[in-house]
DNA sequence: TCACTATGGACAAACGTTTGCTCAAGCAAT
DNA sequence: ATTGCTTGAGCAAACGTTTGTCCATAGTGA
């Protein structure tokens, strides 16, 4: 009907060189016997006409699309933005293309839905906080899969950052500068990193035998809403320095400490982890351990697509979950020695 | 080859209703005349077999793909990681998918290299700063298109949000709050929307009669670095209030501002537009006149698709730029009345 | 009753590939 | 000289749809 410009067909290509299709299909993926003649000779044609294939016709025949899904919660979480990128860019890489679809978590069947009205060959998940509920889907689907962000217990193809290890760098930083009394401003506790940075923060602190009770421990989620108020409680004990789970909920400590009149980092020293424009734009700027989100997105990618294509560049079967370290410390102004 | 559980195909339909399978396909578009009985009867075996079609024979054989694609400059910024969400968002309720794919900016052929290894029926462009590459691009494509975030002169398919309007907005609120002497600090002038709000500042500026001369405008472009020497600047004439081009500048200018001891709002105030998180969580939380980032995405690919399809839904060819209204002032701590 | 038109549905071609099979040469070995 | 193997390339089927064409059957008017 309506045909686009690239309409140069193989069948083109075929008159053009007065060979079967067949053999120009088996040349440009070199494939099968052909004498280095016709070979050169095709190719040459085929470029001068400016073929360059029908991707649908070859997903048809061939069942794979090259297409895989990320399905992201909200994708103003910069790191999920990150995530997406490095994501695209692996699987550019690797002759992929990146469908991106919005999950608002009101339930609906993301993935199903795509997979009716497009051809997905899998799926990189980075929504479902709930675990029952994303297991749940993905037991729906025999798709190939990974989940980002997170691990999820009883699967074996998770992506995440080493939230626990960022968490006891930022620690061990304020340690190092003679804090000993560090609060720790917590996500979502009872999720995954949530956990991991509330354990990161206990283990550096019990590895330097400070006190690491339930009072130094206020949580506020990731939104700013409930941040003032764990400050709040935070400074009720004491503390000399906050570790915030998210650079988000960092600044707006930062932004109830000036409220409270405590001087930053004079009084009260706060680190994060996760590094972007933010943190330089906040006063003081934010002392924070750099997470690797975009190598994230291009590792969840890149497990993907060896899933399936069923094998590794070097010829193993990937397994086991991934775990990412956190970049460097990076040293702004927002601690400052004791 | 290796096929997935959707395999459930039209002629496995045709098979258990014992009818022809181009039957079943005029009764799954609802083309053609059909007896109620049969209809029924199809309609009822498809459910129960579970058949959903296959896109990819489904594109071959008509070439529609329903798909688009969406290039993105850097996703980081918050405006276009919400415009491809609310681009998804519309997609999706049209029955199209969204590709996504980065552009470094490096000169790389996007989009014919998209188009090679996936179909796309149409492309929303936000990346390519640069109008003249821009206009290359798209002549180098037939492809049914829109340009995102701006105007470009000679192309009647770009969605914009009027940046102008949310300047004249946050300047008039500044001048309604009692200030005189207000600053700009400029985006990228010489850009789409540096200019832009630029003249919203100073129509708004003239409207009161105020003075709107060169000193007092500051570029500082988009990113924090160069925000401190261009408040420096402002406050070196004078103003009480500074309308910063986005939050992101409108931040780093505030943290510039307590850096030269500043009081904000007693001494300067700011306003600025774009509401994200970030307006929440620096102290003081900032006055900014709320822009439809989401919406813009979702016009954009409404408009693309009804490119693609020939016709809005009301029958008529689409045509022209679009420049959306900014949502409204969310007042917050940053302006104080003089 | 006969020709004639709706109606409902089957047939088959086509979309652009990929790939198993077949087959003609060419060549070496018997 | 006949057989047998290798090499190169063509033939045709298939992937799962959509759609133009054609053909029964039934219903209409005369």
């Amino acid at each position: 009907m309506n045909n686009r410009n690239s309409s140069v067909t193989l069948r083109d290509v075929a008159a053009a060189t007065g060979v079967d299709v067949s053999t120009i299909s088996r040349v440009l993926q070199n494939k099968g016997r052909v004498s280095e003649e016709t070979r050169t000779r095709i190719l040459e044609t085929a470029e001068r006409l400016g073929y360059h294939g029908n991707p649908v016709a070859r997903a048809l025949k061939t069942a794979k699309s090259s297409t895989v899904l990320m399905v992201v919660p909200q994708i103003e979480n910069p790191i999920f933005a990150s995530a997406i990128i490095g994501a695209e860019i692996e699987a550019r890489s690797r002759g992929f293309a990146l469908l991106v679809s919005y999950d608002k978590g009101d339930g609906r069947e993301i993935i199903s839905d795509i997979s009716r009205s497009s051809i997905i060959e899998g799926v990189i998940i980075a929504s479902f906080d709930d675990d029952d509920r994303l297991r749940q889907v993905l037991k729906s689907t025999d798709l190939p899969h990974v989940v980002l962000n997170r691990h999820l217990s009883g699967d074996e193809n998770c992506v995440a950052i080493d939230t626990r290890l960022a968490a006891r760098m930022g620690v061990e930083h304020l340690i190092a500068m003679g804090h000993r009394r560090i609060g720790h401003l917590a996500g979502r506790l009872g999720r995954f990193n949530g956990d991991m940075r509330r354990r990161g923060w206990e283990e550096a602190m019990a590895a330097a035998g400070l006190d690491h009770g339930d009072d130094l421990v206020a949580q506020a989620g990731y939104s700013p809403d409930e941040v003032p108020a764990a400050v709040d409680k935070l400074l009720a004990v004491g503390v000399t320095a906050i570790h915030a789970a998210t650079l988000l909920t960092a600044a707006a400590a930062i932004a109830r400490l000036h409220e409270r009149d405590v001087r930053v980092p004079e009084e009260v020293s706060v680190v994060t982890m996760h590094d972007d424009l933010l943190a330089r734009v906040v006063y003081p700027q934010v002392t924070t351990v750099a997470l690797p989100s975009q190598e994230m997105g291009r590792v969840a990618a890149r497990r993907l697509i060896d899933l399936i294509q069923g094998v590794t560049p070097d010829g193993t079967q990937p397994t086991g979950n991934l775990l990412l370290p956190p970049d460097e410390l990076i040293v702004r102004a927002s601690v400052t020695a004791l």
